[in-house]
DNA sequence: AAGTGGTCTAGACCACACT
DNA sequence: GTGTGGTCTAGACCACTTC
């Protein structure tokens, strides 16, 4: 016993045996990190490896803890904090599951989009273009591509009750999403699509808002004077290994509907 | 044994006696609830009293279960709660503290406002105008007030680095915060005064955000051309017992600065 | 009835901060 | 050294779901 305890690593994972070697080795986990924080890392890799698939349920707590070697309540708190994090959830009776990308997670996540009594809404889509292009400056920045690189770029008019209100344009690296929106095969939960298709997770998002004066272009397809106010919104989504995938970039006539969210 | 455990509340607080009752009394709290659930609403109770104040330290974890009749556990999981709410921090080897608005938290909840690197600001503020007036229908609608209730408002110009960047209107109830900005003794962080000066503790706020055109009193404040695209906010502060008490609306010069969330 | 997560306890030891 | 929170364990019982 003494210092330095570690959970027993499961043969069928990729990573190296020795374990107690002491000098902590490159790669995010130490050796002296809490063994909750060791089976949560754990975790985390099996759903990047895609080991543990979404919508499935993982093994009970004590299953879990008998693997690794720790106690149930050892497990249970990696798993509060996954579950804190929205990777997973939980039902009483049934099995902790990994978190799929619903709509409804979708909207509850990041901005929501809500009329001013506070009542939400789905957006209906209409595609304007799709296909590989040259990534810009501003691809290549947020998405850390080299300067020449291929992106799969998606433009979209999104109504609501019928009335155009926000222009997106999505881009994502062509190397990652090959073959993405060829044949015009675009389905409806774009996040969902990229963890069933490519196996990539999206696990969080950085957005960032400001406002813009509508180009003329913009202003045709919204339907409203060049010049109007519209809000951007940029966001660049995250995979569970902390990699930016996706850039969506959003102009939103918010003259009815806008963008709420609830902090503190 | 049996049904329904409760925790037994210390004398030095109002609320009666009959714990074990059975029919569970109407405020909020349910005899049926888990203890740390108990344990958490007794706490919040207590912050919203002022029994405890900002800054001090709570009673240790085991002196707390002694009181209130549980294991240490328990009063962990709920002191856990709470401190994922910002309520309260920890410090190993000296305690559990009440949260303060401090700077850095207050830049840490809600929106962020940083520069195209993403490093965050802090603003200089002007204070254009201070006092009493009559609620408008906006601030009526947001506060919960009636139609002819009076609220103090304060408007400003927020700077940084010397360009005027942001137009805020703050309004509260007269009634909650007598006295406040009379002879211009406007403090820098006002959450921390509504605390110190009048006992009131905001917990979170819902935000929203549009697009609006810079009128030409806007304009000039913020030293664009009337017309241009600004970036609205409106805030609505809450407090502990979830009542809405502040509303604050800022117009935000955008082309420089942007506001920044990380979601997920 | 069996298996899961949800709650609660009691006790051990560690890491940290103050005196 | 003493007291605090931080981690970890082992075990009990409850609530819920499925069979």
């Amino acid at each position: 016993m003494a210092a330095g305890k570690s959970i027993t690593i499961p043969k069928d994972t990729k990573s190296a045996g020795a374990n107690r070697a002491g000098a902590k080795r490159a790669p995010v986990m130490s050796d002296r990190a809490p063994l909750y924080e060791q089976v949560g890392y754990f975790i985390r890799q099996r759903l990047i490896d895609n080991y543990w698939k979404p919508g499935t349920a993982l093994p009970s707590e004590i299953e879990l803890g008998k693997e690794l070697g720790v106690s149930q309540g050892t497990v249970r708190k990696a798993l509060d904090d996954m579950v804190a994090d929205h990777l997973l959830y939980r039902r009483q009776g049934l099995g902790t599951f990994v978190s799929e990308y619903t709509d409804r997670r979708a909207l509850y996540l990041f901005f929501n989009l809500m009329d001013e009594q506070g009542t939400r809404v789905l957006p209906e889509n209409n595609i304007l273009e799709c296909g590989p292009r040259k990534a810009s400056k501003l691809e290549c920045d947020r998405l850390r591509l080299r300067a020449n690189a291929k992106v799969i770029r998606l433009s979209r008019v999104r109504s609501l009750k019928g009335v155009p209100t926000i222009l997106e344009t999505i881009s994502v690296s062509q190397r990652l999403f090959p073959g993405l929106g060829r044949d015009g095969n675009l389905p409806p939960h774009l996040y969902r699509h990229y963890q069933t298709e490519y196996g990539i997770s999206i696990a969080k998002a950085d957005e960032r808002a400001r406002a813009i004066a509508a180009s003329d272009q913009q202003a045709a397809h919204l339907n409203v004077e060049p010049g109007s106010p519209l809000l951007e919104i940029e966001r660049v989504a995250i995979t569970l290994d902390a990699k930016p995938v996706e850039l969506r970039v959003s102009r939103c006539e918010t003259s009815v509907y806008q963008f709420c969210a609830e902090r503190g």
